[in-house]
DNA sequence: ACGATTTGACCGTC
DNA sequence: GACGGTCAAATCGT
């Protein structure tokens, strides 16, 4: 009985969420369909509102999702230690490959979660992800991995599109960098000192702000 | 103290 | 079973 209840209310809150997903889905094809038509001021705050829309989308995913799983906190037997590794391998996400010889800065927050010895690779590969994959819930992520020593030459891999708003004030930016030492750490390029509380789910929904990053371009 | 990075462990896919 | 992507404890930096 109570884990029909149980059953019941999960396949609701899947139900939600698919269709928050769509409606974002829906919303990130509005602004793209605006972004070809801003030509004046009212076109441009139209484009603004669907950028908050996106974003209201990704936050009520987000708490459904940080929900989802404190309602199961009961179920958790298994450890914190358990969980590692336990993914989804991307299957047919959208990838944008870039090759520089430069890491400028791209627009966007990164912080890196990994790195990995590549079979046959000279260089090892650095996984990074998007600083708001949590309090935005922003899919995006990238793959950087030098293959070339002189000159120096990085390969980018990208993967998903950022659904974040580009915060002006984001302390700290990754011009992700491979450096030329042997532990290719990231570089971090520290524009300002304000609150970089990621871990917070709701912390993003205080620091909304106006604009809309457009200047992302793969 | 707190957030970012490092790095070995873990696990899904091939 | 090997490989590669991700997690998370430990460590570092501010």
């Amino acid at each position: 009985m109570k884990s029909s209840l149980l059953e019941s209310k999960t396949s609701d809150l899947e139900k939600i969420i698919v269709e928050l997903n769509r409606g974002r889905e829906f919303a990130c094809r509005l602004r793209e369909i605006l972004k070809k038509h801003v030509d004046h001021v009212d076109d441009e705050d139209a484009y603004t509102l669907v950028g908050k829309i996106m974003s209201s989308f990704c936050a009520t995913l987000s708490i459904l999702s940080y929900n989802e799983d404190s309602s199961s906190s009961s179920c958790k037997i298994s450890s914190l230690k358990d969980r590692r590794g336990r993914y989804k391998r991307r299957k047919t996400l959208e990838t944008t490959i870039k090759e520089t010889s430069t890491l400028v800065h791209d627009g966007h927050a990164w912080r890196k979660y990994g790195q990995k010895k590549i079979l046959n690779d000279k260089y090892p590969r650095n996984y990074f992800r998007c600083t708001h994959k949590f309090d935005q819930g922003c899919q995006a992520n990238k793959q950087v991995q030098r293959i070339q020593e002189n000159p120096p030459l990085f390969r980018i891999t990208y993967y998903g599109h950022h659904t974040c708003k580009t915060c002006p004030k984001v302390s700290q930016m990754i011009c992700d960098s491979p450096n030329d030492h042997e532990d290719s750490n990231s570089i971090l390029l520290n524009f300002n000192s304000t609150n970089n509380n990621y871990n917070n789910h709701h912390h993003f929904l205080g620091m909304m702000v106006e604009t809309v990053d457009l200047s992302f371009e793969f």
